[in-house]
DNA sequence: TATAATTCATAACCTACGTTAGGTTGGTAA
DNA sequence: TTACCAACCTAACGTAGGTTATGAATTATA
């Protein structure tokens, strides 16, 4: 299979739409395949992220091993599909992957990436907001998997708190939140009911003091101790290779 | 609050690196704030996507209706975020989107972000690639949150029926699946015994037959309708804009 | 102010799924 | 062939969380 196959650059080759340099970008790719056995890691959780592949033959998936001892998956990968761009616009890995037979996979540097956006800045901003808000799905996506609702409400409070926090709206630790417990029960995947329960819970502990849409966390250290919680994906700017790349660019 | 405040621009402007027309296109934006009052829609899923927006005021959530009545809220979207370039690179909505109190939102069409893009169609192919993974993620939080063991399971197999069906790996409704039960467990979120008892439901209903990594889907039609596959995010093409676009730019 | 409609709390009961455990199958190696 | 190991199946039992229901507190509307 040629790498041409890939999901997107099918779409755009069928429309006659890639010019030469976009072309010999992708065969230039083609020289450099790796030969990969089943169950070889490609990158592992909070390595440094500076490459993206096409998988060419072979199944690989991306995942997140949790405190628990257990992991989540996060994503299957089949021939053809792009493994990594997940992490364009991160300094590190937000997860890890491996392959899960063998299989040949194409390398890519994100700075290869990177010099595409060259014109605009604003456009490679765009892009990494958008990675971004795939990473908090990411990390929604895993709570949901594996976290009981105590734990899972405990994380999604503390996640809201530190984005709220990051534009000024927390004072005294104590914050506006507009949801009623119905809308946090549709975006949780639990009930209403056990919403209310779990906040009664979160209650008793100390952890949440909650009136109507003011909200007030006592401790929040003691809550991100109870989740775990990765805030790369929340708190980074962008990466040093970008803003190097974009002052040059000037 | 101005616009230069959203998390990526505000990362980007701090380090000197947008250029003049990129500063003159966000001021340009500055001119059109819409006034929303709580509870107004954005927009409505499978309506045409033209444009995203950033949340000046007031608090918004993106959310899927479901079939047995309830929805599932995708993510909350606080001052500052960026709402709908999740669809970008898609002809249609995936969710729909609605203000939870009222605020202030400032429109940005597609059509501007696309030709930010303009030197490099690699580049919009590459985000579209992006958009679609999340899109997947999506999907898959859906289920998980709101969906039985038995709908879960029948959904992410049709998936994967369809993903290789793609890359013509299907042959006579059957496929080649290296999967352990143990993975498809970390996958969905459920302990590898349920996912042998669902494998047995399945089979006793004559909707999938699986032997190690052999699997075939007598009847998969039955399959989908049992689970309400919306497979936009998988079949879709580039949208027409996309396709008119490159054309121009050639 | 009275009335209605949301939102929330708590209780009682029930089910889907987790956990633990024992047995079967199939692939691989000596 | 025998032995071994990973993947899988099925059963028995326990529990987190769903469901239904009732009442209290709050907010909206007349």
């Amino acid at each position: 299979m040629s790498l041409i196959d890939t999901e997107v650059m099918r779409g755009l080759s069928t429309q006659g739409a890639l010019s030469p340099e976009d072309k010999a970008l992708l065969l230039g790719l083609e020289l450099s395949p790796r030969y990969m056995s089943a169950s070889e890691v490609l990158w592992q959780e909070s390595e440094d992220a500076d490459l993206f592949c096409v998988v060419k033959e072979g199944w690989a998936y991306s995942y997140r091993n949790l405190k628990n001892g257990s992991k989540q998956v996060l994503k299957f990968y089949l021939p053809g599909d792009i493994i990594g761009i997940r992490d364009f616009g991160f300094t590190r890995r937000l997860a890890s992957a491996a392959m899960i037979n063998k299989g040949v996979i194409c390398p890519f540097s994100y700075q290869q990436l990177f010099e595409l956006f060259g014109r605009s800045n604003l456009a490679a901003g765009i892009v990494a907001t958008a990675t971004r808000q795939q990473a908090q799905l990411s990390e929604r996506l895993i709570y949901l998997g594996k976290y009981s609702a105590h734990e899972q409400l405990a994380h999604f409070l503390y996640e809201i708190y530190l984005r709220l926090k990051r534009i000024e709206a927390v004072k005294d630790n104590s914050f506006f939140m507009p949801l009623t417990q119905e809308l946090i029960s549709d975006a949780l995947g639990m009930s209403p009911v056990h919403v209310s329960r779990t906040f009664s819970m979160l209650r008793e502990e100390g952890l949440v003091i909650r009136n109507r849409q003011h909200v007030k966390l006592p401790d929040p250290e003691a809550l991100a101790r109870l989740v775990e919680f990765n805030d790369s994906y929340i708190d980074e700017l962008l990466p040093p290779s970008f803003s190097e790349l974009l002052k040059a660019s000037l």
